[in-house]
DNA sequence: GACACGATATATCAGATTGATATATATAAA
DNA sequence: TTTATATATATCAATCTGATATATCGTGTC
């Protein structure tokens, strides 16, 4: 048993909530988990096919028109283990940005190299904000909607809290260098 | 060339401060990369080996006392693929969030789980903040005696904001789960 | 109508990483 | 003396990423 693999709790969780193929799985990923979370086609695929075996998840094969598409479904089997996992202390929380890399290794270059990747990240963490913020503020209104809806803001807050502590962080950092450069400067 | 792999800079930039083992290196990333950035011998030992293999660092066999140890140095080849890769954009800044994953989909699960992982969350960075809000106070007083401290320090500013920004978020939710709570035991 | 483009959809693979395990010596404590 | 922990290197199965391949569908445009 040792460590279960996140990537099908992962599956399990956003499978609870409807019925979904793979490619849409991929798409919930990459839109409502993306900024604490992420997963490629190369390990979504297998694991629905691990999942199946195991019994967690149904296949369907829906025939569109021609275009083959399928449909996964999950189990009671699927729901017991997803819960256990929920239940279970979390494993590991895990940050990283090669941003602070390479301004921690910075000093081999000049402080105009540093300047650059913090205006990168800050226009990165600027264009992420808005639609975190737009995800608060919509549920914060709904919230009594549905259970679920609660959940979810409490990890888009999360986010908010993170990229407004990023962009605070860009303005103390370029105001270090700014000095840092001056005193070099006036040798 | 595609995508450079990431391990091999982090090694170049922990020997180009200083000559190091394999299992300094490890200890090095455990310590002041730690909370951006971690990696495992697996991944070390090969990486050294192609490193070497490419003449970006040359090995050193050190005979302590019948003990196998290899010491580590980088070349001028090493520090100029180093500083190329200082220069370029960054690739990619990721958060992994297994304690967000699990609130996500966590209205599974009774309240109390959630604010069960929202403590252990706290307890976590309540106990790594102290090491990195030292390392700022004592970066901060040796500002001048080597440019190295200036990109430090920024790195563990990071750290800081990002964790104290993480325990007000532990406040919020908490504060979100009780309010839910509430409504759903006056119905 | 033909053509191009992007979205939908599944699948696989090389290369890289993790976490575990194996091996062996050194040092400190009980 | 024994036990435990730190030092030190190395390898492996399982896993994940990013790229690539394949094919259809819908939309816009020339």
């Amino acid at each position: 048993m040792a460590n279960e693999k996140v990537m099908d709790q992962v599956i399990l969780g956003l499978l609870q909530h409807e019925s979904l193929t793979g490619y849409e799985i991929k798409k919930r990923i990459d839109t409502v988990l993306r900024f604490f979370w992420n997963a490629s086609f190369g390990s979504i695929y297998p694991t629905l096919n691990q999942l199946e075996t195991a019994g967690c998840v149904t296949k369907e094969q829906i025939a569109g028109s021609g275009r083959n598409k399928i449909l996964y479904t999950i189990t009671d089997a699927g729901r017991i283990r997803l819960e256990e996992w929920l239940r279970q202390p979390v494993q590991k929380d895990e940050l990283r940005y090669e941003t602070l890399l390479k301004l921690f290794f910075g000093a081999g270059t000049e402080k105009n190299v540093a300047i650059e990747h913090i205006d990168r990240f800050e226009a990165k963490v600027k264009a992420s904000l808005p639609f975190l913020e737009g995800s608060v503020q919509e549920l914060r209104g709904i919230l009594d909607a549905s259970e679920d809806h609660t959940y979810y803001l409490l990890t888009a807050l999360f986010g908010v809290n993170l990229y407004n502590a990023s962009l605070d962080w860009c303005a103390q950092a370029r105001k270090i260098l700014e000095a840092a450069q001056t005193s070099k400067d006036s040798q």
